[in-house]
DNA sequence: TCTCAGCATTCGAACGTTCCAAAGACATTA
DNA sequence: TAATGTCTTTGGAACGTTCGAATGCTGAGA
């Protein structure tokens, strides 16, 4: 298949750093000095090929600079079957993206084939050091790929921890615990003692757990029961709704849910009861999703600091590439709580 | 800063050509046949080559291939900042990235900051052939972009027609139209007449005038009336709820929604009524985002063929690609319709 | 026997960059 | 004057691949 024509700027194909330094009156290395180590030069001289590179609209060729270079400064992300498509997957991609812009790396997908993560495919990519270094995202259970890419040297940082077995490798994860926590003071302060939470059923998902965890040690700190007010769902509407059915019944005055899925559950089950969401039963939710703030009343939920989770994730990377035998990072980020309409003062009755 | 260390499989770097060709005991040229055109040699060199490719885990260098055909099979998609954050989105980045990958290629993303598409970005990208095309989405208004990749001679593919001005380029499109149309349909034929459309604003959204339009045809062609039964309201599920209401009140049994969050405000209103969705009046939304089946009772919603969105892209792309000069290909696919619970029908009594 | 064609393979060069070692310019010092 | 050192610039090679042309080999036709 012939392939050709790669018109740049207007003709005769892309401007090469040699052709820069014929018209600087320089030597293509100097060239090369002006843009990598610029105090190398004589600023007289600077200046002069830097009008060049300019006047030419020279910019050096990735691919040549990856030959040389053997960094290709390309990160690699396995994006997910959209399974759990999480509304958070797409912010943070977004996130990691510009986060590796501004390190001056760029992005590169690779989806997973549907039926779980395959490495055939990996191996292949990494082949050749395609990509300097990996980011991967749920790595929820003895994720292969973790023990596969520490034991080819290639490094990477993983968006969540690992929940069982020994941790390996750098990452960075949100403070699920701290939340809920976070979200249990707030209810507290405005008078609710009663506040159920509303989660996965156990085990099954490690965040899950540390949401629930989060909840319990705050209310073990503030005195106050836990028992009964722990509702176990999948995650839909639906399942929810029947779920949160006997925490109401039990009483409660807040519900805090594992998911903003999970709080509409509960927004139609308090909807069916004639209640309304804030002014008889606080609810909150978790990840802050677009609908949250949608919603009628808006949903007071748990915001993942997606940028800044981006942002680390990066930096942790570049710094494992710089010296791969640092001892292992791990950052633990608080998620912020959004206050909005579904969230108020104890009703006054129920008080106690 | 000094970089190095790239262990491929054990140690000495990667394997290269000229590794794989010593041991088979034939030239770089020939290995690189043997991958490339392999009907070019003796079936018994072949074999040999390959089993040398094998037992070394021989992958060739993309930089080099790179750096010497002048082709990255790198597509650019311009992943947009989380604004619209339609649960579209990341779906179809899914779909596309296993499109490309199916074709050799790999998706490098690229973060338009936010506010807006900076073209500044662009320039760096292609400065030097880094990617051999680019996929846009979201082109909804004279985008910048089209005309900037036209003027520099670099392949494109739009997901989303241009709704003003001049089309330009190869684009992939849902026929949004034909979906609502569908949706009339299936509504008539279980018995409704007096079928509402709830939208967005006039002219705002192409897709969304679109969509409206294909109601109305369909309404046209049964010869019921629209009149009085055409709402608008921003992408908010409490806009949607005060938007929807008199259409309700002007005893519409059906309701045709341009996304499911419409849809969701279109719930909510009917359940403030005592009405439920599907007994009383059916409703059908836009998109088959996840929550449509999380939703209760479920929502009958049109579904977008990402998955075959994606893979047009590639092809277009990679059609374009291979002959610059070939006259524009667009393509507009169905959107399928999900039947759920949320459409059922028509109360007895409302007919005619 | 020689030529010619067809096939399978090889050789040398090139893609555009950066690394390494060395050379040139200039001032400082002995 | 020559030796020394510092600062700036250069030449040659290399990264791993594929292109284009050339080579050697085989058998058919004259």
């Amino acid at each position: 298949m012939p392939r050709s024509s790669n018109p740049s700027a207007a003709k005769g194909g892309p401007v090469t750093l040699t052709q820069v330094a014929r018209r600087a009156g320089v030597s293509a290395q100097t060239v090369s000095n002006a843009i990598n180590s610029p105090d190398m030069l004589r600023p007289e001289t600077l200046e002069r090929v830097r009008r060049a590179i300019d006047e030419m609209g020279y910019r050096p060729s990735r691919a040549a600079q990856t030959l040389r270079t053997r960094s290709s400064r390309l990160i690699g992300y396995g994006i997910q079957p959209a399974l759990s498509s999480s509304p958070v997957l797409d912010r943070f991609l977004h996130a990691l993206s510009q986060a590796a812009d501004e390190a001056g790396y760029r992005i590169l997908l690779f989806a997973s084939p549907s039926g779980g993560p395959a490495l055939d495919g990996y191996e292949e990519l990494l082949g050749q050091h395609e990509v300097d270094g990996f980011v991967l995202s749920g790595t929820e259970r003895g994720d292969p790929r973790q023990a596969w890419l520490t034991r080819r040297g290639v490094p990477f940082v993983g968006f969540g921890r690992m929940w069982s077995g020994r941790q390996i490798g750098d990452w960075v994860d949100v403070d699920g615990a701290s939340g809920t926590d976070a979200a249990v003071e707030h209810l507290v302060a405005q008078g609710h003692r009663k506040i159920a939470f509303l989660g996965w059923e156990r085990g099954v998902s490690g965040a899950g757990d540390d949401r629930a965890e989060g909840w319990q040690r705050a209310m073990r700190r503030h005195g106050l029961s836990t028992r009964g007010r722990r509702g176990q769902s999948v995650n839909d509407t639906d399942a929810a709704r029947m779920a949160v059915k006997p925490l109401l019944d039990g009483g409660a005055t807040a519900v805090i849910a594992a998911s903003d899925m999970l709080a509409l559950g509960c927004y139609q089950m308090l909807r069916e009861r004639g209640a309304l969401p804030g002014r008889d039963v606080s609810v909150v939710g978790f990840d802050d999703s677009p609908a949250a703030e949608l919603l009628s009343p808006t949903l007071t939920s748990l915001a993942q600091p997606l940028e800044e989770v981006g942002r680390e994730c990066v930096r942790l990377l570049l710094a494992r590439i710089a010296s791969p035998d640092a001892p292992p990072e791990r950052l633990l980020l608080e998620p912020s709580l959004v206050v909005r309409d579904s969230t108020a003062a104890a009703p006054h009755g129920a008080a106690r």
